[in-house]
DNA sequence: CTGAAAGCGCTAACAA
DNA sequence: TTGTTAGCGCTTTCAG
């Protein structure tokens, strides 16, 4: 930057006001440090701005894993979003594992973001003492119960509540459920259990606990694994709510190739609606929880904590909608 | 950090040692030290250091979009393996368009990132004198062609050879061509294309133009649009090749709408082996690129680079790898 | 093994 | 409208 204002034959300051668009600059005097900066291929070093600032304008998100597509998607959004208040987004990967989400949760950052989305898994209000952030923070798809932090919010109980009472509308009774996290009274998995049995109990439909299938990592082989534990069993079942949409699609492949129609045999419906669920055979009945919304709710949300906005902490939630697709009507 | 030195009674340097792991540090003062940053909950303040050390610990990595699978799985693994080395990962989104993708790389990045990986999708020969990026650069890929620029490619050539040679092999000879780009002479699209030509004309069979169909973002949705297009045209065929995963099973979609049996009436072909091509029914036959290992290969190349590595630039291919499946062989 | 001084590149505050 | 001064928090000499 000193080249530069030797060679335009200006200070230092004012070149720093040129870059940052300051409007009392003589026209002429802009353009001759313009000049020089092109000359000389100038870059302003973003790391002394920071210093000074105490600012990167770096975001960061933590997301279990990017190549879940649910997450994939996310991302983009988010990203998307950020652009939009010039800001850049770091991705953290924090695995699908609950100790590894809170490693990374508490890793220091250094003072490297200036506020940090996060999309918890597995945690509970347990952990929340532990999230200790020197960043303000935003809380990304489901609630911490009671957690003095932000939170945007899938609206897991009453999507998954609506794709139950769409099967039982349909007549299905036997609804086996894959996708539980055994012990965990806490995160995603839970609460959607809960959502599901919940549902049932208030249509007068006993909750048949042994059609409940536990899988740890929400992807299509975990879920045609526990399918295939499901149908090992022997035990009846009519319908698969799977706790998420990949599950559902390993579920469908799963059942299709032991020759069980869809949905005919057994209807099956997933949750994310991601863009596959639109495209796969059959075409998956799901529970859109707002993606893009979540994403543009929580980016701005976190600006205005990153600007000084310390009020109450809010809880927003999501509208979800319900998408029915082949998997449980057929093919009309 | 001052602060810390007072409270540990030490000089700042001493702190910077401890922070950095020097050897030579009496274990008592080391111990002072790290209680002192406890007490006070001290994070170092990266932007300084950087500063000083001109160096980030962050890479970039340009994709066109995460929500496409093929991508979210390689972020995935590039996130994986930029923590090997102990970097964290900033994603642009370039989008799917040319002209985004030059912008993007263009834009300065003010010395925030150590380096950068970028796997464009429709530049070729004629961009590369503006590739102008302080920092080094993988692509990631594809090839284009000369350029004075570190490749980690992936092997389309041969990769979409193998599938084509597959699908002659089992006697289809009407192939038709999803998602070319038509006009551009570069770029994944084209390559693909070409690869696809030559396969045929080695085996004696006439290229098909007519049975070409153009899908500009390769999504479910324009596989699934070019499919229609293509079935309209009343024009027969008896396989589909399509350029990547995700219009492949777009394809598989519109064509099994439509009462085709595959692979009994079409045979489907993609390129990319993405999670999903496992699990969609039918299971698809692909070109595996090897995405882990390019990842791994790239972030590898590219911290030799960063520091300091300025040998002749290298293009190194990634084995492929065909994987046949139920979309062209059956259900054995 | 530890400390002191200088400076990385920028900008806020003030002065001219 | 532009220049000067000082300092953001760290690390790199070089001494002790």
């Amino acid at each position: 930057m000193r080249d530069v204002a030797r060679h335009a034959g200006v200070s230092p300051k004012t070149v720093s006001n040129v870059m940052n668009g300051y409007p009392y600059i003589r026209e002429e005097t802009r353009t001759k440090v313009l000049a020089a900066i092109d000359a000389l291929g100038y870059q302003m070093n973003i790391s002394a701005r920071n210093l000074k600032s105490g600012r990167t304008g770096i975001i960061g998100l933590a997301v279990p894993e990017l190549s879940l597509p649910y997450f994939g998607e996310l991302a983009d959004a988010v990203i998307e979003a950020a652009e939009q208040h010039g800001l850049t987004v770091m991705i953290e990967q924090t695995g699908a594992d609950r100790d590894r989400e809170l490693t990374v949760i508490n890793r220091p950052r250094g003072h490297l973001v200036d506020g940090l989305l996060y999309s918890p898994l597995g945690l509970g209000q347990e952990d929340i003492g532990q999230l200790t952030t020197s960043a303000p923070m935003v809380l990304l798809g489901e609630r911490i119960f009671h957690s003095p932090v932000d939170h945007v919010m899938i609206d897991n109980v009453a999507g998954t509540k609506a794709a139950v009472e769409h099967l039982l509308q349909l007549g299905r009774r036997r609804i086996a459920v894959l996708g539980v996290h055994p012990g965990e009274k806490v995160g995603t998995a839970a609460i959607r259990y809960d959502a599901y049995a919940e549902a049932l109990t208030e249509h007068g439909v006993p909750v048949p606990e042994e059609l409940a299938f536990s899988a740890g990592k929400w992807h299509r082989s975990t879920g045609a694994e526990a399918t295939q534990a499901l149908l090992a069993s022997g035990r009846k079942f009519d319908a698969v709510l799977a706790l998420n949409d990949t599950l559902a699609l390993g579920a469908i492949r799963t059942l299709t190739k032991h020759g069980l129609r869809i949905p005919d045999d057994v209807a099956v419906a997933g949750f994310d609606n991601i863009d596959e669920a639109q495209y796969s055979t059959p075409t998956l009945t799901t529970v859109d929880p707002g993606r893009t919304q979540i994403a543009r709710t929580a980016v701005d949300l976190l600006v205005r904590r990153m600007t000084g906005d310390d009020s109450e902490h809010e809880e927003i939630v999501a509208p979800y909608e319900l998408h029915t697709r082949e998997s449980t009507l057929g093919t009309a």
